[in-house]
DNA sequence: AGCCAGGCTACCG
DNA sequence: CGGTAGCATGGC
C-alpha cells in the first residue's frame, strides 16, 4: 500500500479501461455503462495480450471504421476481414479465433457476470485476461497480475523469483485488504493499482536490467 | 539488428 | 505439476 500511495501521488488516477471513442476517464468509475462497452473491454483484453495498447487502439479503430465494433457485427464479418482489422495487434490468426470463441461464450452469458472458472475455460483466456475482464468489464474485485507487476515486486524484494501468478495475486489482494474496506473501494483500488504499475513500469521496467532508475 | 509489448496454448519431461 | 517454443506486428 506504500507503493500504491506513492504511485498514485506521482502518476494520478489512470482511468482504466480506456475506450476508443472516449479515451481515458480518470476518477470516473461508473464505466462500463452498457453491454457494448463491456464487450469492448473484453475485446481489448484479448487483443492486448503481449502487445502494446497503442496497437490495440489501431485494431479497434479498424473495426470501428467498418462499423464492426460489436460482437454481432464481428460474428458476421468474413474471417479474413477480421484478421486484417486486428493485424496491428499481432498473433492475428490466434486472436481472431479467440475473439470468435469468446463471442459465443459472451452471448451465452446473456448479460450475466461470468465466474473466473468459466472464463478460464474459454480458449484464449488465461489468468491475466480472466482477471482483467472481471476487474474492468464486470467490476469484480480480482487483482490483475502481469509481467510488470512481477518485475516490480521482485525488484522491491517482496516476492520470490519463482512466485506463481496465484501467489502474487493473493499477496497483493491480502495486502490491499488490510487497508481497503468495502467492495467498491476494493475494485477501484485494484483497477488503479494495476494501471499505475503499468504506467510506472513502462518507464523503469521495460529494459534490462529491470528497475534501473526506479525510485520506489 | 535486436529486444520488448498490459499472454496463452500445446506439448514436453 | 513446472518449463518452453510458437505465435506476429510495431516501436524504439
Amino acid at each position: 500500500m506504500q507503493i500504491y500511495k506513492a504511485l498514485l501521488a506521482i502518476y494520478k488516477p489512470q482511468g482504466w479501461w480506456p475506450f476508443i471513442d472516449g479515451g481515458y476517464h480518470p476518477r470516473e468509475y461508473e464505466f462500463p455503462k452498457n453491454e457494448n462497452q463491456i464487450f469492448e473491454i473484453c475485446l481489448g483484453v484479448i487483443l492486448t495480450q503481449n502487445t502494446t495498447f497503442t496497437s490495440v487502439v489501431k485494431s479497434l479503430n479498424n473495426l470501428n471504421a467498418v462499423n464492426s465494433l460489436d460482437y454481432k457485427a464481428i460474428k458476421n464479418m468474413p474471417l479474413d476481414a477480421l484478421k486484417s482489422a486486428i493485424k496491428p495487434s499481432g498473433y492475428f490468426n490466434q486472436k481472431a479465433n479467440y475473439i470468435l470463441t469468446f463471442i459465443e461464450f459472451f452471448e451465452r452469458l446473456e448479460g450475466r457476470t461470468p465466474t473466473r472458472e468459466e472464463l478460464l475455460a474459454v480458449k484464449g483466456i488465461g489468468s491475466e485476461s480472466a482477471d482483467s475482464i472481471l476487474l474492468y468489464a464486470y467490476k469484480q474485485p480480482e487483482f490483475v497480475v502481469d509481467a510488470y507487476t512481477k518485475r516490480l515486486l521482485l525488484h522491491a524484494g517482496l516476492i520470490d523469483e519463482k512466485a506463481s501468478y496465484h501467489t502474487i495475486k493473493n499477496f497483493m489482494e491480502d495486502e490491499i485488504k488490510k487497508e481497503v474496506k468495502g467492495r467498491d473501494e476494493l475494485v477501484i483500488c485494484y483497477q488503479e493499482f494495476h494501471a499505475l504499475i503499468v504506467a510506472h513500469a513502462k518507464l523503469f521496467y521495460s529494459k534490462k536490467p529491470y528497475g534501473t532508475g526506479c525510485f520506489l
